[in-house]
DNA sequence: TAGATTTAACAGTCATTGATGTTATGCCAG
DNA sequence: CTGGCATAACATCAATGACTGTTAAATCTA
């Protein structure tokens, strides 16, 4: 992957921390363990930015810091990482909650999970008031209560500073009083026949999410197509609608189809003019 | 209360917005109604400029708007608001907020009402870690998940705007099914023998929550001394402690004590610097 | 429809926040 | 005890967002 130095330019210029901090993460995810000091030269920055960024990583429970350096965790452990899949497949997300927002109408209850593209459906969620949005989301919950017309209920719980995210016994307690029109939900990784999460406590509550709704959506971009996890959440067959991107290979929606699973395409949005500075799509995780 | 032009500079100069809008909310209350025309000369700013304030008084319950101008809500709407309450009686919540912080230990199970004066409390909670803290309060629980080393458990229901927190019967549930070492609660107004809340669903949630807590704490600040409001919460001697700032009156406190109320004096905190520009202790709601 | 009120859109100013580096202090291992 | 490493404290700079006013369009009432 090049050196460092042209990568630097490559990944973007705005959001220098967070940009330069997924650089590092990956540098040391492909060395094991390197010094503070070398990373110092190597990004051109301060020691000191050096020791912040991975103090940043070390919380987030991406690296472990140690005198003189750093060495990297399993990546079990950070793929789950809310921060890491803010940045990951945004233009497919959005695109993803575009199509969700149109199976939405005015009254309903709606459910979401604690993933990444729920949160851009939420964003869109002003235009189908009145609503009701049920989530466990601590991001949802922030954008959700700043909207007027929309009723808000949110599920309590343990907090995952991983997740940002509301989990445990007390959250599907929650969930299991409640009853929803509609739950979207998304998943690290999906097969031809099942969907997968690397997460205990995750699986748990999306399953019971999906026993309070009547419809069961699962949005997903396309690079989580073929893969799987530690643990399996459910058979898509359980699933009403999958929504992906139209970045997904032709023969996996066949194969998809042939199942009978009712996949929806969502189109690219073409007008975000902020689309630029992602060449091509990245892995993506959540 | 001298002319708008005079209360305009000894209302401090920072916060111009919520100062100014503070002072319409008052002046409507006091003239039951007035034109949006008329408030543009008094306050000395642009006709536009008033009717964003009043949108936002609007959607805070304080006034009602129509055309050519607005007019009051009977007090009982917004005096329980969120924004109200920010604004009021800062620097004995802060006081109370320290003394607060001394009764925790670390390792402890905190629980924290929908209060501002726990908001105060929250921000020194780093300083006690390891600790778990339990709240239905959003703005805490925004505080609170930035911090790393405490556990926050988050009380679900459903959201409440004017008081930016969760309510209702989820959150009830949920508070049942949990035990704390500790509960720092607040409520609208104290009289020599009981605790007195304005509105059905706060009192409901601050029962159970006293019903799960161990050690029950009541924090005022001395402005809420000596009223009353519409729904009685509790009897004073139903909480271990009542801590109130160094402003409450003699007799008052003796008055307390004679009932064998457990009382502490918060002393004003003295180090910080922006306790100017409030010249007498404002009336106070919460 | 005419006149007034209200809202929307835009732009400039200002304060606040966040990111970074520098310097100084504290800490740890050999 | 000493040299390097880590952290704390402070200052600087950029960027973001909040407030406000101006102008134009829209809406309402008489």
């Amino acid at each position: 992957m090049a050196d460092e130095q042209t990568e630097q330019r490559l990944s973007g210029g705005r959001n220098s921390r967070t940009a330069r901090q997924t650089r590092i993460a990956e540098h040391v995810l492909r060395e094991g363990s390197v010094s503070a000091s070398s990373l110092s030269e190597l990004f051109g920055v301060s020691l000191m930015t050096v020791h912040r960024d991975l103090d940043e990583l070390e919380r987030q429970g991406v690296v472990r810091k140690f005198r003189g350096g750093v060495s990297a965790q399993p990546s079990s452990v950070f793929e789950s990482n809310v921060a890491y899949r803010l940045r990951t497949a945004r233009a497919e997300k959005v695109a993803i909650g575009r199509y969700a927002r149109t199976m939405i109408e005015p009254g309903m209850a709606v459910m979401l999970d604690d993933s990444t593209t729920t949160l851009e459906v939420a964003q869109l969620l002003p235009d189908a008031a009145p609503l009701t949005v049920i989530t466990n989301f601590l991001e949802v919950i922030k954008t959700v209560s700043r909207m007027s017309g929309i009723r808000l209920i949110a599920l309590g719980g343990e907090y995952y500073p991983t997740h940002d995210s509301f989990l445990g016994v007390p959250c599907m307690e929650a969930i299991e009083s409640l009853r929803a029109d509609v739950l979207f939900t998304s998943t690290s990784a999906v097969s031809a026949t099942h969907a997968y999460h690397q997460e205990q406590e995750i699986v748990l509550v999306k399953r019971a999410m999906m026993r309070s709704a009547e419809r069961k959506v699962l949005l997903i971009d396309h690079g989580k197509l073929g893969g799987s996890a530690l643990h399996q959440l459910a058979p898509l067959t359980d699933f009403d609608d999958v929504v992906v991107d139209a970045g997904a290979p032709g023969d996996v929606l066949r194969a998809l189809r042939d199942r009978r699973i009712n996949v929806h395409i969502a189109d690219p949005v073409a007008d975000e003019p902020d689309a630029r500075d992602r060449p091509e799509a990245p892995d993506t995780l959540d």
